[in-house]
DNA sequence: ACACCATTGTGAAATTCTTCACAAAACTAA
DNA sequence: TTAGTTTTGTGAAGAATTTCACAATGGTGT
């Protein structure tokens, strides 16, 4: 497949196609384009996708659950091995495989089970704790569903998922379309 | 509030920050800075934001649920005035003061009910579909939840939340985090 | 009134990102 | 072989974004 065609996929140009793979090495070959397999493979690898990643889900509320039962993160090699919640009520519940556990378990079973990422989906009046322990208990990566900016080291990389902002840049992009027009 | 502080809380710099504001006019007092009250006020009109948008739900499955339920968004002026799904079993059902609707009502509840934006909350197969027809049924905007890359005309804004994406954004960032030490 | 201070708004400089354009490579067909 | 075709990988050019730096301004204190 050429840049060309990876491209229109893309909704980019063939020269950024070129330019962003070749950042990270040569795949292609001239005059016939870049082979499928190979680039998949390569790209999965460079991207840390060719492993599986123990994950924790902080929060077994309506995105928790809705996030848990997606079978899409499976399928994707993250796999889920813990659930907290702080509500008693919901302690102990089986979801799936897994048990729901308090927080004061939190330090030891990530230490225990290897924990590598974290899926804050708890009000944001509890992110910022929950997330500066799961740090300090030597998770890799913090996935943010709670509307708060987290104060976390450098070292720890914070993916933030804000739908009301994503709502808010639809509004933003039609009012000044109505505005050119 | 200085340009300053704003970049502090902001993850930017002063200079950005004086940079983007002054692109939509002079909203700063030299030597005092910028009034909040005034520029959230501003800022809320510019990002079409000073007033409330009608909002159907396309998919009253598990992400579906989670977002009806959330409180966030109707606080911020985004009204649920519809919410359609194609299972029988759903159609009908009441959902706070919504019912499930049959998607055979889809373009004459849009009309009726002036809907302008949709969320797509369904399976990716029928998401393209729902997709033109709301276009057609003249929704100024989507935000669409499925997994893939919709085709719409470039009048109609289109934003996409893929929560995979985040997660393997993540994991590249750990992987490369590796690389360097 | 006047001096002084803090901070904006903005050209100009610096930097980063994207596109251009083409020599080098790899294949195909004769 | 050799000529022709396609498409990469990449410097160089061009465009866009970010940072610098400072004159202009508005406020405060004496
Ligand atoms: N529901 C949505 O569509 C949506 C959308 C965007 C963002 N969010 C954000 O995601 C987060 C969760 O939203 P939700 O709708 O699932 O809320 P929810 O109230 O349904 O669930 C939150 C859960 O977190 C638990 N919890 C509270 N404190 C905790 C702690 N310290 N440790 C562990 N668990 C704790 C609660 O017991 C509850 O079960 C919130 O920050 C919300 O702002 C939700
Ligand atoms: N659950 C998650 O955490 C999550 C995360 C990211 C993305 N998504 C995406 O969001 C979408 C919905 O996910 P979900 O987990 O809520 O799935 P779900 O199966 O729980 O719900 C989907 C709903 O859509 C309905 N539906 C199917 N076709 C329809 C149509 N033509 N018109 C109206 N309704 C229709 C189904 O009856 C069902 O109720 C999927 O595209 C999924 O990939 C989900």
């Amino acid at each position: 497949m050429s840049s060309e065609e990876l491209a229109a996929r893309g909704q980019t140009t063939a020269a950024q196609v070129r330019k962003d793979l070749s950042h990270f090495g040569s795949f292609g070959k001239r005059g016939l384009g870049y082979s499928v397999d190979q680039l998949r493979d390569r790209l999965r690898s460079i991207l840390g996708l060719d492993r599986s990643w123990r994950v924790a889900l902080v929060g077994a509320g309506r995105i928790g659950l809705a996030l848990f039962e997606y079978p899409a993160f499976r399928s994707r090699g993250y796999d889920w091995v813990a659930i907290f919640d702080s509500d008693p009520e919901k302690i102990g519940q089986a979801w799936g495989d897994q048990v729901v556990r308090s927080p004061d378990e939190f330090e030891k079973v990530l230490q225990d089970l290897d924990i590598e990422l974290v899926i804050l989906a708890l009000p944001a009046d509890g992110a910022q704790e929950m997330a500066m322990r799961a740090v300090d208990a030597g998770v890799r990566g913090i996935l943010n569903f709670a509307p708060i900016r987290l104060n976390v080291p450098p070292k720890v990389p914070v993916e933030d998922v804000n739908l009301v902002m994503e709502l808010e840049a639809l509004s933003f992009q039609i009012t000044q379309g109505e505005r050119d027009a």
